[in-house]
DNA sequence: TGATACGATTACATCGTTGAAACAGCGTTG
DNA sequence: CAACGCTGTTTCAACGATGTAATCGTATCA
């Protein structure tokens, strides 16, 4: 295995400490041995054991990134976003992976891993309020998504809800008056979903549109299948819609799907929107109209929030009640493409 | 923070062994005694501290899965499966981003985390074979991907040049005799690029067509917009190709888009085919015929063999010489969609 | 010259856990 | 009844690093 502080110390003719000072840039250590010390360290090879150096200090370096799905491509761009803005930090990241099952979020909320890292950055899908605030662990969290409690928690999202309302906004704006959606979900604790929907209709009702519930069928999940179940069944309808808002890119590009295949023409037939902006809905054809989440931003402002909060609270103190902004909104836009209007 | 064996140990009233004794169940403990320790732990809600645990043990329980990024949809797709083999075995599991950059990549290979992790399954781009023989860091290792060295290095693949081969002998199948490639690299490292590119040579030899360095142009990356730039060059040589074999996905459904937009129907003017079978293949329209690799398999056969390593190399010992099957050949099947053949 | 200050280094304890080994109690066995 | 074996529990040392305080040598100053 790896040479130790102590092996260091034998062959550079010094005591333990003074490698460990060398190692850690202590500044009073003479310019001859420190010289002797790094010679040694480079002819070792030593590393330092992190478990050891986080024993001892109480840090891991280590930080969770839990999400529903890593191959759901909106969570893999915005992991991708995630680890660059944490090693640059000088963090590294572990993923856990919910699959949006309430056992394992409630697994993540109750810090299973609590002793390996030193703070959690969690996209939450079915886990509601009551749990949020039930959490004991206390490993600075920062929730990515909608704000679902008023308490403490740090989060980072956009404004869900009027990006819908504009989404839906623009469809009107196309002429379009039977307009559905996909996404809704019947657990009442699916927060984004509540949220696009509720901007959905705000839209509809502003435009003096009338909420048709069979326009707007629940979905099991957000996989691109579920779109194409979903498009199906709103196409069987005695009066189908013009326009469909899918509450995210996957759902638009399974829906995309069944009405090319189902003979539509799209956006002259059938205008279909989503949500993500992933890279998928880039290069469809025809390409995806969509809301853009900055996911950059997002990423790097959950890492600084998290950063905050860990550097804040001391071992074994809570954090400090303030310690700056909280509830952080991030930006988007309305990226219109070939799905809704033909250029 | 948490509580410690000691406090429990005290609460308890018994040695901080004996605490120590139950929380790993070891089997002689009275009855009366494992009761009191455990409502102890209960009431203190005790979580074992990992760091000094692994201290201990020499063992950390987290792998490390390097690869070039995990926003490119065959590797997401492959996180996933490896994630849920990891935590199957208790693992957790970290993520290294190399970007395909040659200097992180052997970062990696020299062991950035080698103190944090119990093994690494790494997919390297760019390294080639002396740097991976060059390796020092003596953490088990797991390579995913072609085969790059006869060393002691396991790693888990599938024959890239068969399925390539097996792919372009599908597309002259169909009566094509101009056959494009896209995803050759200049880089001579770029192991899985070559096998690709000599798979599809082979087939067109085989087959006694003649091969053509326009039609196979170099490719910077395997991203959809390296497939869109590539597909332009290639329809706007004096011969265009009848048929395109895209060494990944990503690559063919950009070179989808620009064919789409360049007026061709596909696959009646053009067949386009790819590799990986990533989930948006299934939807795109034409859908996209492809090689399937057995990520699962892939993923699962990864982080056993890892498994085997770890367990095999006793602490300070080197690995076993011989240790079980080192080199596996993962399934792949070859999917034929819309994207060649009209149904 | 002796006190003082400071630079450079070290000894020691400690983080929380677990393996090795010792020990205590008690029933068996020859 | 001594020796033994078994269960159940404890003591001790160690994993590798680092914070604290002590130590040592040397230059500085009154």
């Amino acid at each position: 295995m790896g040479a130790s502080l102590k092996d260091v110390a034998a062959l550079a003719g010094v005591s333990v400490k003074t490698v460990s000072n060398v190692v850690n840039g202590y500044t009073y250590v003479a310019p001859h041995t420190r010289e002797k010390v790094e010679q040694a360290l480079a002819e070792l090879e030593y590393r330092p054991n992190l478990s050891a150096r986080n024993l001892r200090r109480g840090r891991t370096g280590v930080i969770a990134l839990a999400l529903p799905e890593l191959d759901a491509p909106y969570f893999a761009e915005l992991s991708r976003f995630v680890i660059d803005a944490a090693v640059e930090r000088g963090w590294t990241v572990l993923i856990d992976q919910t699959d949006g099952l309430a056992d394992r979020e409630r697994e993540v909320l109750q810090g299973i891993r609590e002793q390996l890292i030193d703070g959690l950055i969690f996209s939450p899908i079915t886990v509601g309020r009551e749990e949020l605030a039930a959490r004991t662990d206390s490993t600075p969290m920062v929730l990515l998504g909608e704000r679902i409690m008023d308490g403490p928690t740090h989060h980072v999202a956009i404004d869900n809800q009027r990006a819908a309302r504009e989404m839906t906004e623009h469809l009107i704006s196309l002429g379009h008056t039977r307009i559905g959606a996909i996404g809704a979900q019947e657990n009442p604790s699916a927060n984004t979903a509540h949220l696009r929907l509720a901007g959905y209709r705000q839209a509809l009702e502003a435009a003096g549109l009338p909420y048709d519930e069979r326009l707007a069928p629940p979905t099991a999940s957000y996989h691109r299948a579920d779109g194409a179940a979903v498009m199906r069944r709103l196409l069987e309808l005695d009066e189908p819609p013009q326009a469909v808002f899918c509450f995210n890119d996957l759902l638009a590009l399974g829906a995309l799907r069944t009405a090319l295949t189902s003979g539509l023409r799209v956006p002259d037939d059938l205008a279909l929107a989503g949500f993500d902006d992933i890279e998928d809905g880039r290069y469809s054809t025809p390409t995806l109209t969509t809301i853009s989440p900055d996911k950059a931003h997002i990423a790097r402002t959950a890492v600084e929030l998290l950063d905050a909060r860990i550097s804040g609270s001391g071992r074994g103190g809570r954090p400090a009640e303030d310690d700056g902004q909280r509830e952080v909104e991030a930006d988007y836009r309305l990226i219109v493409r070939e799905s809704t209007v033909r250029p």
